[in-house]
DNA sequence: CAAATTTGTTAGAATGATCTAACTTATTAC
DNA sequence: GTAATAAGTTAGATCATTCTAACAAATTTG
């Protein structure tokens, strides 16, 4: 049985496999905030439990066995958020840190009461989806808003990135999952977008915000 | 801040610590399934955090610190017992593993919502008293069923002994918190007791049973 | 009380997870 | 296509947690 440390390399790795499911020994140490020889360390250690396939200089790849582990963890990280916020009252913004404890913990009854209490929900507080019990996660193909163009009218769907900071800006703007919005414009000098939707007729939101809102284009 | 491996210490020293608040290591190794060296290297340990004084060959006590610190893991496992089974379909004898897992997150609105949702406990569900956010924890005296007389009338309200097997044992018997017996008799030659209560008209129970069931006298 | 038993300690080792320093291989830039 | 830079590896160390074997102190028993 994997480690809670093991666990976590194994999420990161998943989170990190991009198109060619490799991962760099140095994206890997970024991601987990440890140094390259703590990581080369444990990618070799996982390898023995056939998590992994790695050669000397070579990206690291999940194995399908490894994929499976990863995924049933990013399940339980995920039910646990949405769990938070749908039965305990926590905000979208407060779970992550609490969930990246929980997942770790070793209960399935406790896992599938979750699930069945939240009606088995396919995603997360912030869009992502969450793996069956099998391990299987749908990819869903949203459209970022800053690719959106004027007229356009869209629902936020999901996030690219839910951290802290970005979850309680969208909060000052009262934005969150479902809203309807409708482009205005764009602006050509700093891709800012200009957007309205339900108390705000007028929001401005930088490039750097409209590209972490993902959307379903709506008309 | 204390490792899990360290709570696990704090809490065994605490629930070990009797009347004199002294524990001897061989019962510490015991109760953590550790040997004596890994328990006696691990008490030198706790004492470099002053959350217990220790001499060489002399038992084991908790500081003031170590009490709180260690009254405030219980209370986080037995707000978790009570929430597994009142709020997520838990069975009383399923939640104790798991509540050993979660005793360990670092979560205080976690366990401040548990604790709101569940109307502030003062017991879990094996009758046991939860620690106040401040560690503090109301004693209880309650009486062993085994030194109660024929004809008493009396009410279930805690356990001594919370393992799975005697958890079963009372469900199979539909003997659960809260439900009135009336002291039928005793057998002499080997103490055990007959009991009645609702669709039991004439249950006996052994002295193994019966010691550790904890009533209130009601008549 | 002396012997036997129980309890507790020390020494030494193993494993998992981490680090820094030094070195090597691979990639990028001119 | 070298030279510079980035990425990856090895070596060697530390810390936490655990063990077994051997020894020492304390307690119990006849
Ligand atoms: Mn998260
Ligand atoms: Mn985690
Ligand atoms: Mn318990
Ligand atoms: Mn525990």
């Amino acid at each position: 049985m994997a480690s809670s440390t093991e666990e976590n390399y194994l999420k990161a790795l998943y989170n990190l496999s991009n198109g060619q499911g490799e991962v760099n020994i140095s994206d890997l140490a970024n991601g987990l905030k440890v140094s390259m020889p703590t990581a080369n360390s444990m990618v070799k250690s996982l390898q023995k439990s056939d998590w992994v396939i790695y050669e000397k200089y070579k990206p690291v790849i999940l194995t399908p066995k490894g994929q499976k582990e990863a995924a049933l963890i990013v399940r339980k990280h995920r039910l646990t958020e949405m769990f938070l916020v749908k039965k305990m009252g926590f905000g979208w913004e407060e779970v992550h840190e609490v969930a990246e404890q929980i997942e770790h913990i070793h209960a399935p009854k406790f896992f599938e009461r979750m699930d069945e209490m939240l009606g088995h929900p396919t995603i997360d507080p912030h869009g992502s989806p969450i793996p069956d019990n099998q391990g299987r996660m749908q990819e869903f193909s949203y459209t970022p808003l800053s690719s959106c163009k004027p007229n356009q009218t869209v629902q936020l769907t999901a996030l690219t990135n839910s951290s802290t900071e970005f979850l309680e800006f969208l909060n000052s703007r009262k934005l969150s999952l479902g809203v309807h919005l409708k482009v205005i414009s764009r602006e050509a000098y700093d891709q800012s977008i200009v957007v309205s939707y339900p108390d705000h007729p007028m929001e401005t939101l930088s490039e750097k915000v409209s590209e972490r809102l993902l959307v379903r284009v709506l008309e």
